[in-house]
DNA sequence: GACCACGGCCAC
DNA sequence: AAACGTGGCCGTGGTC
């Protein structure tokens, strides 16, 4: 079978003897996931780039098309997930069958299946997400000045950053920088170690780790920030988001003479949490300020999704310009924080045709 | 029929 | 050698 992929290790690297590249975690096995095989296309091989190309098809075919319109309730005609308040550790939401909050976005293929998501007859869709959140609650916690400012004067965050490492002005950022800057961001939040980031961007680890020192040397507010929440973590043995939510760990595992192997994980999730715990306190207070101003000017309009920094609603046409401009100021002032937050607001007739939505009062 | 581990992959 | 965080669902291969 195609699907197995035990046969599939067979046929790549025994009948066909292509390299290794990658093992699996577990059972270390010979890897056929999609960055080894994107490498091995890359190097001419043509079952490689069909697998590609299968992997896509199959995915989006068993995931969602073969199972989403069975789960179409008789009575309403919509489906119903399942939100779970306390599945996660951070306390992000977590939706589950059908899990709504990983519907295909960023592949063109896959982002066509948005398109059937629809508000009832006549009404309008409104999504509203807020813009590199994380970035800004990050700014928030270290207080660096640098950061701060880079969003406060509004400027693309990604290219201030590429500036500030690379050394140059941010008008001759070059899209090559850029991305490396925003893979640098992401690191950043997630606790990034030369050994990931080296990983990720195919980069020398000695060329990540000059990176990272780049970033820190422009940002020294957020390594003594990273460093505050790990102290945290070794004397308390939790971190906890903005709200006081804490995430507890294993002694064990965050000890500062445990092995790494379990010390780097633990302290990885430790850096981690009160990042995304907080953006998850954040837009949990907006949803249930968002529900509340519905309810009080006895609007119509209704709340349908959650998707960790999008809120989903359906609106009559007439509540449309209200309501997207009731969102956007709930969602933008839900907690005081240092930094501005942007609240991104688009409204169309399915959850892919959104377009941008400009209000008089912004 | 239910459950599991694993590898893989969708989202933020 | 190396996954830098949080989830849930798929098929395969297996057990009970």
């Amino acid at each position: 079978s195609i699907n197995s992929l035990r046969e599939l290790q067979k046929v790549l690297y025994e009948e066909l003897k292509l390299p290794v590249y990658r093992r699996t975690g577990i059972k270390n096995e010979p890897s056929t996931d999609q960055e080894t095989l994107e490498r091995l296309a890359a190097e001419g091989h043509v079952l490689p780039k069909k697998l590609i190309e299968y992997r896509q098809l199959a995915k989006l075919k068993n995931t969602y098309v073969d199972v989403l319109p069975q789960l179409v309730h008789p009575r309403t005609g919509r489906i119903h997930t399942s939100f779970h308040q306390t599945a996660t550790e951070t306390g992000r939401l977590s939706s589950s069958d059908p899990n709504v909050q990983n519907i295909p976005a960023r592949s063109e293929r896959g982002a066509q299946l948005r398109k059937a998501f629809l508000p009832r007859p006549g009404w309008q869709l409104i999504s509203a997400d807020y813009s590199q959140i994380e970035l800004r609650l990050l700014a928030h916690f270290s207080g660096d000045p640098t950061l701060r400012r880079a969003f406060a004067e509004g400027l693309d965050v990604h290219a201030a950053v590429a500036a500030e490492i690379f050394h140059v002005p941010i008008d001759q950022v070059s899209k090559q920088q850029r991305a490396m800057a925003k893979t640098v961001n992401f690191g950043v939040i997630y606790g990034m170690s030369a050994a990931g980031l080296s990983n990720r961007l195919s980069i020398p680890r000695e060329q990540a780790q000059a990176f990272i020192d780049a970033y820190f040397q422009r940002y020294p507010r957020v390594l003594e920030y990273q460093k505050r929440v790990l102290e945290q973590a070794h004397t308390t043995g939790t971190v906890t988001t903005l709200l006081g939510r804490k995430r507890h760990f294993h002694p064990d595992a965050i000890r500062p003479d445990s092995d790494y192997r379990q010390r780097s994980p633990a302290e990885r999730e430790a850096i981690n949490m009160p990042i995304q715990g907080t953006a998850a306190d954040l837009l949990k207070t907006a949803m249930v300020a968002v529900y509340r101003q519905l309810q009080e000017r006895g609007w119509q309009a209704k709340l349908l999704l959650t998707v960790h920094d999008e809120l989903v609603l359906e609106a009559p046409p007439q509540e449309v310009p209200a309501v997207a401009e009731m969102v956007r100021h709930q969602m933008s002032t839900a907690l005081p924080l240092d930094v501005p937050l942007q609240v991104d607001v688009a409204v169309g007739p399915n959850w892919l045709d959104v377009e941008e939505w400009k209000d008089g009062a912004s």
